[in-house]
DNA sequence: GTTTTTACATACCACTGGTATGTTAGATCG
DNA sequence: CGATCTAACATACCAGTGGTATGTAAAAAC
């Protein structure tokens, strides 16, 4: 990066996120700018110039953890592949992903605030995100035979809903609702949503 | 109601209650309690008589839409009952959620803005109303030796979430998704959660 | 070396949820 | 019945909020 300004504020611009996660993850959507701003040094004249207003800087922020979410699932269901079962890779990502519903910033910043704060565009991006690798592996799945194409996208949704009840459940310490528990009944819905 | 001034106060209590529900149903919990007053024709100095706070507001409006939701979809799953399958009279609950799902005001109030606005106390709020009525099927389901003892609670969970997950894609029109490939999918799974 | 642009800081705004303080009609009681 | 008390509001006000308009200094562009 030749230009020695645009690293600068690049690195303004982390700040703000880094800052605004933290923040967004203990307080929820309420956190207030200015104790964001406050935490990264700078001013709120910073914060709107590299943000057009707080839902955009929190959309930022929930796309940078539902990518990571989203690549380590991904990566789970790719070590996960298996020649003898071709539900074995799709049954890595949701065990994986079981693990990030119970992270707290996830929790809160996806699972819990994250629908009212994106407001009516939520399901779009959602969507376009995690709904999208969900149904990457369904496809597969249809693929390979093992699920209806006229079902495809009804199987793929209810196995995401699925996934977050789970996920919160765990997280919350449901009494009965155990890893294993979860995990097993995942696997009997997966394998006879055909 | 003997008490002339109780009935009146139990009036306005009413207009402030019907006021919020319509303006977070279209507003979200960011819906201003100014606007909200002025909808009923009051003052805040009556709102904040007779709520401690906006997210009691907004907990009561909840409340009460949840028990709608609940009589409603336990009323249906009485009439769907059958002698024949034990599984009739959840899946009946089940379609009956289905439409309530797709309801703009239970789908803002309750699946979309609900989480944030309760804030911590929303999974205890929630497991306390719908996710109880979901259990009591699966426990029936339990006693019928469908469902094993020790899946109980793991299968309400994600049974839960599978027809939020698909309740809202309905609603939101999702190329491939239909009130008919969601209720079969639905079906089976709920057939196999043993 | 001058001009222009970018990346902020500062000062300010309307509005928000919430509170503290009236005010008055109706219930209570002697 | 009249005095007193209290519930049910209305009014006025507050600190803090997201957001904006303007200022400014330093780096880039020419």
């Amino acid at each position: 990066m030749a230009n020695r300004r645009a690293k600068k504020a690049s690195e303004t611009r982390a700040a703000i996120l880094h800052a605004a996660r933290q923040r967004f993850t203990h307080e929820g959507f309420e956190a207030s700018l200015s104790s964001i701003v406050e935490d990264a040094g700078i001013t709120k004249g910073a914060l709107f110039h590299h943000f057009e207003n707080k839902q955009a800087l929190y959309h930022e922020v929930w796309q940078e953890l539902q990518g990571e979410m989203i690549q380590d699932t991904q990566q789970a269901a790719l070590e996960g592949r298996s020649l003898d079962d071709p539900y074995a890779a799709m049954l890595a990502g949701a065990r994986r992903y079981l693990e990030w519903a119970a992270r707290p910033d996830y929790q809160r910043i996806v699972l819990i605030d994250g629908r009212a704060a994106l407001g009516l565009d939520w399901y779009e991006a959602d969507f376009d995100l995690s709904q999208r690798s969900v149904r990457v592996g369904v496809e597969y799945l249809v693929q390979k035979r093992f699920i209806a194409p006229e079902n495809a996208a009804s199987a793929a949704v209810i196995m995401q809903g699925a996934l977050n009840g789970a996920g919160v459940a765990l997280s919350r310490k449901v009494p009965g609702v155990s890893v294993d528990t979860i995990y097993k009944t995942i696997e009997r819905l997966l394998r006879k949503l055909s």
